[in-house]
RNA sequence: GGAGAGGUGGCUGAGUGGUUGAAAGCGGCGGUCUCGAAAACCGUUGGGGGUUCACGCCCUCCGCAGGUUCGAAUCCUGUCCUCUCCGCCA
């Protein structure tokens, strides 16, 4: 969410933003809206500052046994013309959240101009690209093949883009999501949380989910709650509410968690393997930052999540999402897409996102510094660190060999009794 | 599921219809003292919104949403959350 104010001094620049993002939200709505609730505010302080001077009157001759009956009657009049004018603001109110609500975040302005992800920047390429003097096997060929993932199966207990690990592949899974978390927490210093997968409607819309995403959340039936479809949500809302002190900046948290997505739209994509599944594990970053040094700290968030690919020793590329591929709360974001041999592609494994003050206006998340008065809205940064299953996917197709093994990645070793291989 | 207690400012905690935006303490900030620091003492110290060039003025906020009243942190209803006891249970 934007400021009101901001946005009531800065038409034309969101309107702007609106536009290379390939938006449209009725800002004359806005405006009109936006004038009439401080005319109706305007009205209605005036009437409650006459209530509270003349109560103040009341008490006072009540106190010296007057008669007030006359000023009471004035003021039953006053009273209820209140109560019309502050139903009249509510509704006034109320639409301006709505439009409000709708408005996405301001592009940065290093974020590219363009339409759609073809007009995405590639910011690096690292590691060359998996060479074979074979067509490499797809990971749900091999996956099925190996007798660690079961597709088929799955959809009997569930239905279609569930998946089902066995054997070494369920421990393969396990492992990654060890070893991403030892990364983080022991490399790079963050804390690691184990949040509720489950949260409710408030915690949804701070983050920016709701109202506008609903169709991409699995909904609990008979409660107002949500099965998560990232862990941002239930991390980013851990300081919900609160103060915090400019000093604990950047605060850092790591958190393992399933994901659920209903993958409304995306009907006939990626319908084979781990790509795109309705639950997948991932490890998540977030940071809680100063705004100004946010943009420094997606640079390292970035490098943290590009360390995992490193360490796995499989490639892949950066790219810098232009405007019109966007989130809608992100100010910036860069995709890490790791290679995957049978596509012959780069396939996005991680999305580190800036949202500046968006989510934390919403989630109201704040912060005092020393020698400063009152108190600032935090920067709010996430980032895949990373998805679990797609990792899973891209060392079973980079790490193949011809007779239809995969060798351990080396770093994992440890994690899966030492084993170096994986065969049929 | 049953019974009870409670939710007040950064924190602890007073306050049951009329200068209570809210006592007191802690913490924070500024100062006196000191070579410096601590202690002590003095002062100061919430958020949101409207309006104004500005000083300022005004409105609002005591979990949340309604209601009663001329007037509500204080009374009533609903709701959420926390805690205690009982029951059930991984």
């Amino acid at each position: 969410m934007l400021e009101i104010k901001f946005l009531r001094q800065n038409l034309s620049l969101i309107q702007k933003a609106l536009d290379v993002r390939g938006e449209t939200v009725d800002l004359d709505a806005f405006i009109k809206q936006d004038s009439e609730r401080r005319a109706i505010l305007l009205e209605i302080e005036d009437l409650r500052h006459q209530r509270n001077s003349v109560s103040e009157k009341i008490a006072q001759m009540k106190k010296n046994h007057e008669d007030a009956t006359s000023l009471i009657d004035d003021m039953r009049s006053v009273s209820s013309n209140i109560k019309n004018l502050e139903k009249s603001l509510g509704a006034s109110e109320e639409a301006i959240e709505t439009i409000l609500m709708g408005i996405p975040n301001i592009p940065h302005t290093s974020v590219p101009i363009g339409r759609n992800e073809s007009d995405n920047t590639v910011v690096k390429q690292v590691g060359a690209t998996t060479a074979f003097d074979y067509q490499p096997q797809a990971h749900w060929d091999l996956g099925e093949k190996l007798n660690i993932l079961d597709f088929t199966r799955a959809s009997k207990i569930t239905g279609a883009r569930f998946p089902m690990y066995y054997g070494t592949g369920a421990a393969l899974e396990r492992a990654l999501i060890s070893f991403m978390l030892d990364i983080h927490t022991k490399k790079h210093g963050y804390r690691e949380v184990l949040p509720p997968f489950i949260v409710n409607q408030s915690a949804m819309t701070n983050t920016g989910q709701l109202p506008k995403f609903e169709e991409d959340l699995f909904k609990l039936q008979n409660w107002d709650y949500f099965l998560i479809p990232t862990a941002e949500v239930p991390v980013t809302n851990i300081h919900q509410g609160e103060i915090l002190d400019a000093e604990s900046f950047p605060i850092k948290y790591t958190a393992f968690t399933p994901c659920f997505r209903s993958e409304a739209g995306s009907y006939g994509k990626d319908t084979r393997g781990l790509i795109r599944q309705h639950q997948f594990n991932k490890v998540e970053l977030v940071k809680f930052a100063h705004p100004d040094n946010s943009y420094d700290e997606l640079e390292t968030l970035l490098q943290n999540a590009e360390r995992i690919l490193q360490e796995l020793k499989l490639p892949y590329q950066v790219i810098n999402l232009c405007t019109g591929d966007l989130g809608f709360s992100a100010a910036k974001t860069y995709d890490i897409e790791v290679w995957m041999p049978a596509q012959g592609a780069y396939r996005e494994i991680s999305s580190c996102s800036n949202f500046e003050d968006f989510q934390a206006r919403r989630a109201n998340i704040r912060f005092r510094q020393k020698g400063h008065k009152g108190t600032r809205l935090v920067h709010t940064l996430n980032g895949s660190g990373l998805a679990v299953g797609r990792t899973f996917a891209a060392i079973l197709e980079n790490y193949q060999q011809a007779d239809g093994s995969v060798i351990i990645p080396e770093v994992l070793r440890s994690y899966l009794g030492g084993i170096e291989r994986i065969s049929p």
